[in-house]
DNA sequence: AATGTGACTGGTA
DNA sequence: GTACCAGCCACAT
């Protein structure tokens, strides 16, 4: 049941707390593939459930948003975790977001199971 | 069945 | 500090 995993990777983007993100990569290792990160992304680019899924606190290792697939936008990702009490700061990130210039401070706002 | 691609990550330049 | 590259695994064509 290779969709275990898709429905596992909902389930725990379901239940992080607002105000908190979670990495790909720990979301993958909570679904039991820590090696599967892309995998997450490329679920939650499927989204079957969109405003039910908080697919915007799933972030970068680094903090840094997804480069211009999210809900229109990065900075519509950033302006929702603003709103939720999200800690950003003002420091770019590796090549991937860097144009966005933005990174949540995950030593502040990292989800934890 | 094989090749290419990607909402990732860690390491290196 | 930022930028680029290679590795990884599952999905799409």
């Amino acid at each position: 049941m290779g969709q275990s995993f898709n429905h596992q990777v909902y389930d725990i983007v379901r239940r992080i707390p607002a105000g908190c993100v979670a990495t790909y990569g720990q979301v993958a290792a909570l679904a039991g593939k820590p090696r599967n990160a892309r995998m997450v992304g490329y679920a939650l680019h499927a989204n079957p459930e969109p405003g039910v899924i908080p697919c915007h606190r799933v972030v970068f290792r680094d903090g840094s948003l997804a480069p211009g697939f999210a809900f229109g936008g990065p900075d519509r990702q950033r302006a929702l975790l603003e709103s939720e009490g999200v800690v950003f700061t003002g420091a770019r990130a590796q090549g991937n977001a860097g144009a966005e210039g933005l990174r949540v401070d995950l030593s502040r706002c990292q989800w934890r199971a």
